[in-house]
DNA sequence: CTGTTAGCGCATTCAA
DNA sequence: TTGAATGCGCTAACAG
């Protein structure tokens, strides 16, 4: 639990200034070439690298790029992991934040966490669904599927609307008509967005909406379970359920299996995202697949450009469904 | 874009002294109710919220835990996921970082990483797989399956032997005989255990060893690609293949379905961590799982103690072989 | 109770 | 070519 080897050390032992150390390390003139190779050796032998959090306060660029989240979950994972596979190769080491919230806290996790890295310890930072997209930040930022729509200037959006529509209509189609919707939150555009998809397909395929059958679930395991045993209660009960992510999807199966029910058999449910889970479940989960590590690189893509001084233009990645075990038709 | 909101615009907007915003927001003695609730209004009006890297060039702590990885790739994600959850409702926060080798680096990028973080940055790391556990750091930390043993003080490993050996026991009887094992990198002591036990699990069904099966893999899914041919090109194929991780043992999959064998019919295949993607891939991967979660929690809970002053006892994980689709008995 | 001062580790002037 | 001084944003010790 020693000290890190700062640059003074490196300076003491190797005879010479700090500025002189520091110049030697960053390859800038005014170093003969004797102190430089002696510098390197002694730095080689002190295994000295430069303090992240000392550099950043003095310099504009740390090559760092951060991705900002609210919590370490499947989705940001599977972004993160396609964040980290495309900046291979480049100098940029990746820092992903998870901040907490603590209760109490007003301000939301993205301005938080911007507050406390931004500035000085990242060149730029990926915010994964965050709430709020406002412009007034320090480093440059880009936006994957943010909750207040996908219309800023450096957002990556999924195509939720037809997501939604397809992944109803394929209930539909295998002739379910009672279906319902365990809602994501509802504060939240993506939520709103898949509702109103669901919506949609009930129309067009000339079912009434009944609004005792959206019940809300709020996109994490742990807020679903209420609405897992509300559907499952309700009289008429449902054959078929639109879950508007994975992981409130996975938590429905669980209810009704641990009710008696069987999946798909007694119930079919479909969920969005396509997380990892959602194939390594059994049963399968049906899903709507948004491609997140493609979304992950297309935010790198675009923060590097941002970077580089360029506005670009929103991207809106399409939607794809992933037909797997958790659908069938209803019994008779 | 902004420059940030610092303590010195809050001091000026408040007329306070920047060593009283401090003591307001730090809760320190010596500020009276109404300068605080004034400096806290200001606080709010501006959310303001303090810099990470300035904070921890003064502070002794962050309460911020670094989670260190070589690069994000699925083994790390699932300990992540682990590590996050275990943090949840406490006041640290995650950081996770990959730093790039970038080529001609001399020390690992364990070092490098905790040069760069260490200190001051965050209060204690958590490394994930790293090939050295020197103790010559400046903050606790505590290594995941560390690639040198897992003998040091603080330290979560896994039974790697008697894994392999699972793994090799259930593809003996199925019937194989002729198996290959498609090996991690050999300097890390995890790849060497795998191994022992592969080869324990042969001589102990009286399977003479033949070293023309071991073939390099490197634990990487583009390291293995010339690895899986090899085992393919190999005289007599094998029909059978133990692969020291998963993500060897998926590539191993693709190039034999590429080559027009089919898994599990001409070929069968196991696998090691049971990441996601073991399960969610066609045909499913049977492997040993290592409870990545459970080994994320176990290393937050570890290094809490080590933190709290505690000298943690290592501990060594179980592992389960968990069969799915991609072994069967060989063909006649 | 409040403001002033010093310094954390480093990169950047500027002077020697 | 080198080195001493300066300041980044912040907190702790001390002075007022």
């Amino acid at each position: 639990m020693n000290r890190r080897t700062t640059i003074t050390d490196v300076a003491r032992a190797a005879g010479v200034s700090v500025a002189t150390v520091s110049k030697a390390i960053n390859g800038r003139y005014g170093v003969s070439p004797d102190t430089l190779s002696h510098v390197m050796t002694v730095v080689e032998d002190l295994g000295y690298e430069s303090s992240l959090v000392a550099t950043s306060m003095r310099r504009r660029s740390t090559n760092v790029i951060g991705v900002l989240v609210a919590e370490f979950e499947p989705f940001a994972l599977q972004l993160l992991r396609g964040v980290s596979a495309a900046l291979e190769g480049t100098d940029y080491d990746v820092l992903a934040y998870a901040g907490s919230v603590s209760a109490g806290e007003h301000l939301g996790w993205e301005r938080r966490s911007l507050s406390r890295l931004g500035g000085t310890l990242i060149d730029g930072a990926i915010l994964v669904t965050p709430t709020t997209t406002r412009a007034e930040t320090s480093v440059p930022i880009v936006a994957v599927d943010p909750h207040v729509g996908a219309d800023g200037p450096a957002t990556i959006g999924v195509a939720n609307l037809e997501g939604a529509r397809a992944a109803t209509d394929h209930l539909i189609s295998l002739g379910h008509r009672r279906i319902a919707h365990l809602r994501g939150r509802t504060d939240l555009e993506s939520a709103q967005e898949r509702e109103r998809g669901y919506r949609e397909a009930l129309t067009a395929a000339g079912i009434p909406f009944d609004p005792a059958l959206v019940v809300d679930g709020g996109y994490r395991a742990a807020d679903s379970t209420a609405g897992a045993h509300a559907i499952l209660d309700l009289p008429d009960t449902p054959t078929a359920v639109f879950a508007a992510n994975d992981l409130s999807a996975i938590e429905m199966m669980r209810i009704a299996t641990e009710r008696g029910l069987r999946v798909p058999a007694d119930l079919s449910v479909v969920g969005f995202d396509d997380i990892l889970d959602a194939a390594s479940h059994a049963p399968q989960l049906t899903t709507v697949r948004q491609p997140l590590p493609e979304m992950g690189t297309a935010a790198v893509r675009m923060l590097l450009d941002v970077l580089k001084g360029s506005d670009p233009e929103p991207v809106r990645m399409p939607t794809t469904l992933i037909v797997r075990e958790s659908t069938a038709a209803p019994r008779q």
